[in-house]
DNA sequence: GCCAACGTTGGC
DNA sequence: GCCAACGTTGGC
């Protein structure tokens, strides 16, 4: 049996917010765009079916994170990156050999706006690497416990 | 728009 | 393999 992981994933709402996830068929999108090895790497190597996600609002008026979500489908090559009139074309991937994969991540329930003020001011939540100095990886890595804590703050 | 912090690129 | 220059992230 696999180990069920929790992760905060960062999306700009001008891209896609929570609310646009909810519109989407299966309210599913890929997880197009990432173009940083170490977030790839944990869409490729550690997602499972099933896993936790916090989606989070990014560079943007209101940062926090605005719903639970899943991944509901584990990676696969990224379309975005063939296509010369995507922001995020890479011209070293070929078919043959993509560069980025991305899972696809499904909604579960839309939350309150969990700010990041909000989280800097919770003790419980002070590892949280998303509030590490500095850190600017787009998908990181939740612990059990402060997954726990953030469902406690998020369906009060 | 600013800018700190970090990741990537590419010459050597 | 080093590292300076450059580009990006993302909060404010």
């Amino acid at each position: 049996m696999t180990e069920t992981h929790y992760w905060l994933m960062k999306s700009e709402p001008s891209e896609v917010s929570f609310d646009n996830l909810l519109t989407l068929a299966n309210q599913e999108v890929a997880w197009f765009g990432v173009r940083n090895y170490q977030a790839r790497n944990f869409m490729m190597r550690d997602m499972v079916l099933g896993d936790g996600v916090l989606f989070y609002h990014s560079n943007c008026a209101a940062p926090g994170i605005a719903g639970l979500a899943r991944v509901s489908r584990l990676a696969e090559p990224d379309a975005t990156q063939f296509d010369p009139l995507s922001p995020y074309f890479d011209p070293k991937a070929t078919l043959e050999h993509p560069r980025w994969h991305c899972v696809h991540v499904q909604a579960v329930k839309k939350t309150r706006l969990l700010t990041l003020a909000e989280l800097r001011q919770t003790p419980d939540l002070q590892t949280l690497r998303v509030l590490a100095k500095g850190n600017r990886l787009s998908i990181t890595p939740v612990t059990l416990q402060e997954w726990k804590t953030l469902q406690d703050l998020l369906l009060r």
